[in-house]
DNA sequence: CTATTTTTTGAACAATTGTTTAATACATTT
DNA sequence: AAATGTATTAAACAATTGTTCAAAAAATAG
């Protein structure tokens, strides 16, 4: 095994790592099925034999670069809602600029995890299961402790739906939006960036 | 050609529009690339070779089911954000009636959809350019002027980005709440019944 | 009934798929 | 240097894919 002892140096970036990055590149643009082991091995500029011999299979690699997007997608605000000393709020304006900041980054990221989880093996909603970020949360917490005292008129399950949704479904519908006209991308980045400040506004109507 | 003629009755249901149907199911549930035409025949329990008999090949196939079911999508509340009596209010009360209803009936449409955009053929976009429902409605006509006598606060774009996310995004997110727990089939149910009132409300917070 | 058209079937096809294997090249160690 | 372990390659594989085609079956028309 190569991987595991790792007793060699990386030559520059390794065969390896190259091939990871191009699964998620190839991965995150065409789908689990759409995908071929040569897809990726073109994209890393690799022997396609190379992706197996590194990684046994196209499904092992999948669920690597699947869980790593899911951790990526959660893991960015985790810390965050589960800090104790700041007020909801005050943790509703940090995530959006957090989680936008980071979808900017990785636009395909929302529609790929999206599929991933319809489609899912056990290995990857474990992984969801286990970063169940929003419902286990000091965040969830204090917002249900707020409704309980009828300090917050909204029910924290669809204040939760609602900043998820008025934070994501636009990256998710992105490819929509450019495609129809409706938007260039210029317009939908500087949109982007308006809604991290207008979306904590909105929520705190509801609140 | 028995499909352009039809001299025939149709028996029953049709083969055509059993394989149609049956198109319709396995194309929603797995995407295009992961669907055989073996998997739709299957479905549809029919020969294999009629798919191609009936419908040419795989890819004309999908291309009607995908228009369909932006038809489906957008269709269904077109000529209701047309309707020149009726306030943005109005609109927006009914939309989200009707449209929360038709997603409770076909909820994998939206992310169906949404990948079939993102790998879209020509002939997908036109469809959607030509159903170009919002943008060009009149609903939005109503909110420019609004917005541009300093009656409306939110800039129509985002109101309609809200009103879409919060609809659509929890039944693109259908699965993941489902395999991770965070409710039930029946729960959801209640919660999209709850939200046909709610999201009114809260976009007029908005507003 | 006979003739004709339409529908259905099963076999065959070439192409593409993920995976394996054996040989070769390269790097490291002794 | 030789020996050993690692990385890379090309070829081959069995399975699955979408599509075609000719024959059989069923339905319709004359």
């Amino acid at each position: 095994m190569a991987k595991a002892t790792r007793k060699k140096k990386d030559p520059d970036a390794s065969a390896e790592e190259k091939i990871l990055s191009a699964a998620r590149v190839v991965f995150t643009r065409n789908g689990y099925a759409a995908t071929t082991v040569r897809d990726i091995a073109a994209e890393a500029d690799l022997n396609f034999s190379l992706v197996n011999y590194y990684f046994r299979s196209k499904e092992k690699l999948y669920d690597l670069v699947m869980k790593d997007a899911i951790r990526q997608l959660l893991y960015s605000i985790k810390y965050l809602l589960d800090e104790p000393q700041t007020t909801p709020q005050e943790k509703i304006d940090l995530l959006c600029v957090r989680w936008i900041d980071m979808l900017l980054e990785h636009p395909d990221l929302p529609l790929f995890v999206m599929n991933g989880v319809a489609n899912s093996s056990n290995d990857i909603t474990k992984e969801l299961v286990e970063n169940n970020v929003f419902l286990t949360s000091y965040f969830v917490k204090q917002l249900m402790e707020l409704h309980g005292k009828g300090k917050l008129k909204i029910a924290p399950l669809h204040l939760v739906m609602n900043l998820v949704s008025m934070l994501s479904l636009p990256f998710v519908a992105r490819h929509l939006l450019l495609k129809t006209g409706a938007v260039d991308m210029k317009m939908f980045r500087a949109m982007m960036e308006e809604r991290k400040t207008h979306i904590p506004g909105w929520i705190k109507l509801m609140m």
